[in-house]
DNA sequence: TCCGTAGGATGACCATCATCATCCTACGGA
DNA sequence: TCCGTAGGATGATGATGGTCATCCTACGGA
């Protein structure tokens, strides 16, 4: 072979997680094939070779964009021991810095509504993998029973992504931290 | 002239009006040239006779979104008499029928995160119209001074935008209204 | 009656994009 | 040394979509 063994799982590697960031900043269709190869330093053209196709790229990616903001929340949540875990991944969700970078952020802050319009074989998955986002966070959610705990997942997830859509459609960033700080404080105070 | 006079600015008003509707329940990219005049009982080739450019017909239907929605919303709250007009809001805007219709419903449940990524030029408009939608909606909110019913603004609708998407997400009309219900009883009895 | 014109239709152009057939190349095994 | 093949590159194809030049048509005014 032309590359060492486990070179193309690198690759491939490197193509979904390049392709979780364009998705999760540029929406479902600003991870076109030409620009999620170019990124992988690869042309259009070997895409085939790694997916079936590009709906397949698609499921990966989200995957991996939910994976990745479910550990940095229940690392933030993990680690913090002079408060609830929940205020922890609060304040980490709502903060400035993944307002403004998108791409690092929560997939369903840029992605919900597309995800609604996705064929239906796909939705059925994505649906699993918003499942697994819940169950993840789940723990870390205020309330003594599960069923509690559910609600404050829904109404405190419900409020954060809300409040980053809402304050990244503002043009300045003293503005989107004021919106970001009227929700932390509303869900700060709630539970 | 071969039409009565007025007609044009009616068709004007019928393309704006399906765009709007189309804009809403596909996203930005589902109210194509072609699409929206067919809507319109017209064909692709008339529609720059109407619109300077596709992102003239945009702002104008997205325009026409946030003022349907925000009279609805206005409607609601006048015509509720037995309980603070906020509640009013709440209720209507999260009931299953707008979850279930996007395109009657509020244009920041299915394209806040689009509209974040459109040129600068014309997020500028939008911004103004998020303002507009913002003060027309101000004097219904709960609390006593202004800085207090916009913070209320914040809170109440950042949460009524996140469970409406998530709410969507959700293949059984049973799982969207429990999710529903859950952001309307967290918010009925916070302020 | 007939011409000018507004509103709309036709059809073409160009760009973008997903998909895929085909080609290229350099390494490992024989 | 040399061949088979995996990984990638090139380029074509068809679809879609925005844009616009041009054509068509029927009414109002003269």
């Amino acid at each position: 072979m032309r590359y060492r063994p486990g070179h193309k799982a690198e690759v491939h590697q490197k193509i979904v997680k390049d392709a979780s960031c364009r998705v999760r900043a540029e929406g479902l269709n600003g991870a076109g094939v030409a620009a999620v190869m170019r990124d992988a330093g690869l042309t259009h053209g070997g895409f085939y070779k790694h997916f079936g196709n590009k709906d397949a790229l698609l499921l990966e990616s989200l995957r991996e964009a939910f994976r990745d903001i479910s550990g940095k929340l229940a690392r933030a949540a993990e680690q913090s021991h002079t408060e609830p875990p929940w205020k922890a991944i609060v304040k980490a969700y709502l903060s400035l810095e993944y307002c403004d970078h998108a791409d690092r952020g929560c997939p369903l802050t840029t992605l919900a509504p597309e995800l609604v319009r996705v064929d239906k074989r796909m939705r059925g998955q994505i649906f699993a993998e918003l499942v697994n986002y819940k169950d993840r966070m789940i723990p870390f959610m205020p309330g003594q029973q599960t069923a509690d705990k559910e609600r404050a997942f829904f109404s405190i997830f419900s409020t954060m992504i809300g409040a980053i859509e809402i304050a990244r459609m503002l043009p300045e960033p003293a503005m989107r931290e004021k919106v970001l700080a009227i929700a932390r404080d509303f869900l700060l105070h709630s539970f």
